[in-house]
DNA sequence: ACTTCTTTGAGACTCAATCTCAATAGAGGG
DNA sequence: CCCTCTATTGAGATTGAGTCTCAAAGAAGT
């Protein structure tokens, strides 16, 4: 399985060992393409039997988030959440006032006039944060 | 002064008091342009021989963001800052990772791009987060 | 001035995240 | 396969921004 290869090519990399618990938080991650946070994430691994420390949780995914296997989304509320990036293509995110659905964006034109805005300010751009929140039309979300 | 009858009018408005202390909070967050946080507010207050609690600047400040005089900036680093919103105009922001520098930007073309997006994925928009990280150019910034 | 109801301040508390440190377990060498 | 050397783990303590509590102080109307 070529997430185990993954894990030990980064682990090795960071001159960390391969361990049984980082591949458990590692696999987790991949499981879903949900948007959880840190405590999610902790409790469906122990709702499967496997046990992982809160602390290892949460040193795993600050590894993996280092070396781009994860993306960490800071949706203001106070605790981050996480997603796999494996092969997934750059995006940012609309989250519903309402039903905190979240759903993925990615727009070219916005892309190369943020690049330009920073460009004439003097900015050489490392990384972005584009997030917009409001409501969405959705049936069967609440206050409709 | 205007900023007194600001102050008493969103405080009537949300059938609240008016107090010495919620005026030296907007007072002393008036006073610069600077994008600080909760505790240099506190502190800059206690240095000009001010007395107001934190619970009080923290509660204060509340209520400004909610009567849009003050905005709330999250820059993902786990402390909000605040900037004077009063007669300003909409901006986003770019920060130097190096020397922490913030930048205000504003695209129309980007804010017209985002609100078509949104719409296109049946979303209707409230506000919007737009922060750009990376590296300014400045020769007095550190990792030159 | 009196009454009523809000606000304040000091410190307790919350909650996500980080740190500590003794016990456990990789990984390479013999 | 065992040994040694370190890195890692887990339980619980700690941190830090922000919120809450409640008795005392203070607005504001009468």
């Amino acid at each position: 399985m070529h997430n185990i290869d993954t894990l030990k090519r980064i682990l090795h990399k960071e001159n960390l060992r391969y361990t049984q618990q980082r591949q458990e938080v590692w696999d987790e991650i991949c499981s879903t393409n949900e948007h959880r946070d840190a405590e999610d994430i902790y409790n469906s691994l122990r709702k499967r039997q496997t046990n992982v420390s809160r602390a290892t949780v949460y040193r795993t995914i600050d590894v993996l988030v280092k070396n781009n296997l994860v993306r960490r989304l800071d949706l203001g509320d106070g605790r981050s959440r996480f997603e796999n990036k494996m092969g997934i293509a750059h995006h940012d995110h609309i989250v519903c006032l309402d039903c905190r659905k979240i759903v993925e964006f990615m727009n070219e034109e916005i892309e190369e006039m943020q690049e330009h805005v920073a460009k004439e300010m003097g900015f050489e751009i490392v990384r972005h944060v584009h997030q917009l929140f409001g409501h969405c039309l959705d049936e069967k979300c609440p206050n409709k």
